[in-house]
DNA sequence: CTTGTAAATCGTAGCGCTATTATCTGTTGC
DNA sequence: GCAACAGATAATAGCGCTACGATTTACAAG
């Protein structure tokens, strides 16, 4: 209609693109080729010292941004590894997820995060849309997921890491401990120490598969030792303002001792205590489990178990950095699992 | 050399694909086009009945992930949201990125989160990462940044949200409140009631210009109504440790009244004073910031400030999904500041 | 039956980059 | 001086998808 259209000139398609500076800019200021552009950016070994100076000075004086989505398509994958966790606001993921995250940006990686708040099948839903970004990796908290979460990873054939968590049917790599041995080192704290009767205080047990098989370890050591012990929980988060209502309810029938699903609910059930007048450890014993920074602090300071955090974080990281770095090596096809232990900390609470 | 190649046959080009499940093998699958089964991706309604069930049939079967990598790249920008924060281990933000995630991932957006350890440089290089992946939008915390960052951010046209803090010159949007009133007001708790000496505690100053504002804040109000006040801080973490540690230092010259940077440090300078025997609030008044969930059930429990951070996030992610929904109107090229303002929470602690 | 119009479907050209092959430089050895 | 060779640079073909216009279909009106 508006140009000569008789061969096959087509009017000019008006495409919708990024404004933006392409490694072609930069390739034309410099005056190279694109492929040089992207090698030199890729591989700055392999050009000439002449050129790669002409190059930088390019990119600079353009303030040229590389663009990764374009890059990860035609890479076939792109870099990033997408990190899911039932909820940020636990410390230890929270944590966990920092120090990932720095150590993925190490080797050039960037994180994407969920959150599940403990349901399985948001999960699944992160990671339908993490596996829409062909990720690097896909790392997920314990070994519990859905089928169809399970079927997902394994046809995606992405690298997938389990992590804070170790005993389940591995995908392919887990990176944890077993929660319910931290149970039982409780327990047998609690045992040793000849308290004759325990409760377990827990959040949210029913979601939280971890806590739970803390208090199934803590339940059923105390059981072999003949010693009365029960559990109270309830749904709500794992917070201080819960510590405390959970341990209200205990006091209804007081114990000599109690174990808690994690440091923070400690923290409510010592404010409570105080507000009691009940003497830790003389009347009540307690314990926790994370060794938050506060546990040590504490008057008196919590006995509580402490998970190898970094280490998870540091392992997890080598099970996606490393298979990049050996090139010619597959993926060994086998689940690994990588047991990063846990440390009992005796302080004076129990 | 396999094929016939005489008029213009090339050795066919051995490329490396993600050997994954494409839209075409689905439009195959389907008996239609590709176009059509992005339309039904994107805008279901659009499709008639019989070929959105055969398409929704196909994709069911096959088990097809959409590949959002090379979406981004025909659509000219990714549904990523990358969210920058100093750090992941204050629950403030690990709390916004929480919230922010949930609601971002409503609108069908992905959170990617950076985090600067409170570095400028090392939030430039997040900036420009974040940059490389052509974001729906940016979310920074605070409004300083280096010359470096913020040029990035403006030539790059992408929407920009600073957070948790107004009063500095906005790239974009900013969502926050004024860190120097709460320091105000908390001296003003303190004067009012007759304090006569006061501290303010403060961990990495240098580095944390919302907490050093609180401080300028606080000590200025102190010195204009003519209470003696000083700073004692350091440059490690905010945590409760540090809490004891900075307390024990002012306790070698001891004050009426102490106003913390934040509640975490807060606890440790009431563990610390239970060990010293000193009373809260007889002998010694306390404050923190943030009302975190321990605060109300400290004995006594804390004044405080609470932000309103759920606020923060909801008004922050208005403000990235807004404009995608009013696809007619441009973005208003002027900044806008929201005050999301505070709530001083009177306690028993001072 | 034709025609007009709206709705549904399709065809195609890139998005910006990387991997691969092809081409072009210089060097060295005889 | 020229072949042989390595090292540096360039050309090219997509990666899988979306936007856009073009085409087809469905259906009402004439």
């Amino acid at each position: 209609m508006d140009s000569g259209n008789s061969g096959g000139a087509r009017p000019p398609r008006t495409r919708r693109k990024m404004q933006r500076v392409t490694m072609s800019d930069v390739a034309k200021a410099a005056a190279v080729s694109p492929s040089t552009v992207s090698l030199f950016l890729r591989k700055p070994s392999a050009v000439s010292e002449r050129i790669a100076s002409r190059v930088q000075r390019s990119i600079d004086e353009l303030g040229y941004v590389p663009n990764y989505v374009a890059g990860g398509l035609a890479a076939a994958g792109s870099k990033v590894v997408s990190v899911i966790v039932p909820s940020l606001r636990n410390a230890f993921f929270s944590e966990t997820v920092a120090e990932l995250e720095r150590l993925l940006a190490r080797g050039g990686l960037q994180t994407l995060v969920g959150h599940t708040e403990y349901s399985l099948d948001q999960e699944e839903a992160l990671v339908r849309a993490a596996l829409s970004w062909a990720p690097a990796a896909v790392v997920l908290t314990g070994c519990r997921h859905n089928a169809a979460t399970r079927k997902l990873l394994l046809r995606s054939n992405t690298p997938v890491v389990e992590m804070w968590e170790l005993g389940g049917q591995v995908i392919d790599q887990a990176v944890g401990f077993s929660h319910e041995q931290v149970g039982r080192h409780i327990a047998r704290r609690f045992i040793d120490q000849g308290y004759e009767s325990a409760a377990f205080i827990g959040a949210r047990l029913d979601e939280d598969f971890r806590a739970a098989q803390r208090s199934e370890g803590f339940l059923a050591e105390m059981q072999e030792a003949g010693i009365t012990a029960r559990l109270v929980e309830n749904s709500a988060p794992a917070s201080t303002s819960n510590g405390v209502r959970l341990f209200e309810e205990v006091c209804m029938n007081p114990v000599r001792a109690i174990a808690c699903s994690n440091d923070t609910l400690a923290l409510g059930v010592l404010f409570e205590a105080q507000r009691r007048d009940l003497s830790i450890p003389t009347e009540l014993a307690l314990a926790g489990f994370g060794d938050l920074d506060f546990a040590a602090q504490m008057v008196p300071p919590l006995t509580t178990v402490r998970p190898a955090a970094d280490k998870i974080a540091r392992k997890v990281a080598e099970c996606i950095l490393r298979p990049q770095a050996e090139t010619d090596r597959q993926n060994s096809p086998f689940p690994t699992e990588h047991d990063t232990g846990f440390t009992l900390v005796p302080r004076a609470s129990g």
